[in-house]
DNA sequence: AAGATTACCTGAAGGC
DNA sequence: TGCCTTCAGGTAATCT
């Protein structure tokens, strides 16, 4: 799943491509792209200047059209979601299955967007759309203070795991190195930061810091399809002391690792290490079948 | 209003 | 063997 380690490794992967041009543009399934007609239209031609990373989101700065019909430069977001992939191809190479956007570049390569689940986004932006995309995110774990993450957790009575995956306090951690987290810290994903000491806030803050900067010097974690910009596979899935690992021991107690549903998502924690929260409520109560066949009336507009 | 839950999507894995 | 169900999780809409 590509977190910020991952999407970290991609775009490090694809910073060489600054000063190629796009010299054509083609689509399979649009259904996860907002305006595909104007990427067909207005990348084309354009000289891409840099590629960065925030959070998860890939931002591909391409130059402003000399005769300007577009003046400012343009912003290609994309989200790589569960199961999207950027990688470089021979134009000449076979693609791969749910290969669904093709740039063709000005060295006789092609940047292909692969995507099983099609959970990742892509589109066009402005730099002032851009700036109101990512104005809501919250901070990036390898530039916060520790005052900064007292700041943002310290108040806050949501338990640990939901804080850690919610992008408007961090942006980019995702399930794998929230869980990896929580262990390095010794803290139950159940805990609600506000009960935290000031001790045990700076150990998490230290722990998200190794973790991350760990993943991204072992260029992320690869369990199912993540693979970076020339398709090589990460090697932090080797390292994982949690992750997708119960029912093994413990690497630090050999107590036997459990898996359990917090906020939603499985979470993996030492049962010793990570000592339960006094009051954690149990399980919030299965909503009926009734209340969960309802349907959304209107399908989630996507990367807005 | 913060916190909790669910739909979106496809393939893999498990049950019978 | 094959059909069916469940699960995986990033995000945002929708609930409570």
């Amino acid at each position: 799943m590509p977190e910020l380690a991952e999407v970290e490794t991609v775009a490090r992967g694809l910073r060489p491509l600054a000063g190629r041009r796009i010299l054509a543009v083609r689509f399979g399934k649009t259904d996860f792209i907002t305006h595909p007609e104007r990427i067909e239209s207005l990348l084309p031609g354009r000289r891409l200047a840099e590629v960065r990373r925030h959070g998860k989101m890939l931002l591909f700065q391409f130059d402003p059209e000399s005769p300007a019909p577009t003046p400012s430069p343009l912003w290609l977001i994309v989200h790589l979601g569960m199961t999207g992939q950027l990688v470089l191809h021979e134009a000449a190479a076979p693609a791969a299955p749910h290969t669904h956007v093709w740039f063709s570049l000005d060295d006789g390569r092609e940047l292909r967007y692969t995507d099983i689940r099609r959970f990742g986004h892509m589109r066009l932006a402005s730099p002032e759309e851009l700036a109101s995309l990512v104005a809501p995110l919250g901070a990036d774990p390898l530039e916060l203070t520790e005052a900064e993450f007292r700041r943002r957790l310290g108040k806050r009575k949501a338990r640990l795991k939901a804080l850690l995956l919610d992008q408007h306090v961090l942006r980019g951690l995702g399930n794998i190195y929230a869980d990896e987290s929580l262990w390095r810290a010794r803290l139950h994903p159940m805990r609600q930061a506000s009960d935290l000491s000031d001790e045990e806030l700076t150990r998490l803050w230290r722990a998200i810091r190794v973790v991350v900067r760990e993943a991204i010097r072992h260029g992320g974690t690869s369990i199912s399809d993540y693979v970076d910009a020339l398709g090589r596979q990460g090697s932090y899935q080797k390292r994982l002391r949690v992750y997708r690992r119960n029912g093994r021991p413990c690497p630090r107690c050999r107590s036997t690792i459990e898996r359990q549903i917090v906020a939603g998502r499985g979470t993996h924690f030492c049962p010793r290490c990570q000592p339960v929260p006094r009051r954690a409520s149990p399980r919030a109560p299965r909503p009926s079948r009734l209340a969960s066949a309802k349907k959304m009336l209107h399908p989630a507009p996507r990367l807005r």
